[in-house]
DNA sequence: TTTTTTGTTGATTGACGAGTCAATAAACTT
DNA sequence: AAGTTTATTGACTCGTCAATCAACAAAAAA
């Protein structure tokens, strides 16, 4: 039965199973045969193809993180003037595809893992710098000299709209969260010369 | 040796250390045996006053949440007029004793926590609850209408000063969380009419 | 003084899980 | 055809850990 050329088809299953695990279990208490089987293979294979757990981790974690800026990056590319640029990446952050419970759940879990871990602290701080960068870029020519600190603000205002998504239930609402980040920046933005 | 009257001074040991260890190690899996350690006494016998880890776990979330209401009121006693309140929260939010590296971990594994165990869950939505309300009642006479889309997003940004906290490095600075959350609500309140 | 209650632990149990390995099989190479 | 590489798994090892238990000690109650 083995067909050849299996290795990147069974590591993007372990790595979107892993994914679903974390998203599904909220918790970083998974087994890798529990991933594994969602994956439709066995323990062995997993550890045949990523070594070991954490490495698992680490991969699903730079898949998140890879599809959010890629979504990112594919908003930014239809936006014109730093007004709607910021608001495509408000608009990527909360997209249907990243706003998912299982999404953010697993987002939640990472930051727990970059307690311990030091790669995934330094995928984490990439994420941060990159968001920050990105948002400075846009805000400067709006708010000049206040543009540090209103990034800093934005940035973990989205952080703290994902992390009570976490604890909401019923279905996520990525417009009401959109909306709460443009009225943070929209009540800034208003004073034109102080 | 056995001295009586020992449960209470024995929980709250068992208390102290279980936040201490999940601080410490910025993460829920921590064994037992460690947490009784550090508390200066065996395994079994933290088995024997908390019947179980998760029950050690609840009662280590509940000392937290108390202390950060306490504090919370304690603050709101020597404040008047609503600026001067919401100032107050922000400060007991970010004040040292609760803006500790130790704490904050502990605050971000009971979001995990939480995903799992109900009771968790609830604990951490009475607190959202009280937040929210608190900042309501100070909100209204300066904005009204608007005073609750204000406090939900006061809500996230403090949670998400709190999540950004646990990443850096270097001594916490409550200073500067303080000043970014009151940023947030002094240039929303600046509109008088509208 | 016996008995009961409270405090305490070392040793044990039982489960579970990460990682390894030997074995099997299909596909490619020579 | 013989040998090599790739895919795959069941069974096993080894460690860890939550939870239990039997036993001991001291204070309090009887």
């Amino acid at each position: 039965m083995p067909k050849l050329g299996m290795e990147p088809i069974r590591k993007a299953a372990l790595v979107q199973a892993t994914i679903t695990e974390i998203g599904r279990t909220g918790s970083l208490e998974v087994t890798v045969s529990q991933i594994a089987k969602r994956a439709g293979m066995s323990s062995a294979l997993a550890h045949h193809y990523f070594g070991g757990k954490e490495a698992l981790f680490l991969a699903a974690m730079r898949h998140v993180l890879s599809l959010y800026g890629a979504e990112v990056r594919g908003a930014l590319l239809s936006a014109a003037g730093p007004q709607a640029r910021i608001t495509a990446i408000l608009r990527a952050s909360f997209s249907p595809t990243n706003f998912r419970r299982e999404v953010v759940g697993a987002w939640l879990n990472f930051y727990v893992l970059a307690q311990t871990v030091p790669e995934a602290k330094r995928l984490l701080a990439i994420y941060q710098r990159r968001l920050r960068s990105n948002l400075l870029h846009d805000l400067r020519p709006l708010s000049g000299a206040r543009a540090g600190e209103l990034a800093d603000g934005l940035g973990a205002l989205i952080d703290g709209l994902y992390l009570r998504e976490v604890l909401k239930d019923g279905p996520p609402d990525g417009e009401a969260a959109v909306a709460c980040a443009r009225a943070y920046l929209d009540s800034h933005l208003k004073e034109p010369s102080l």
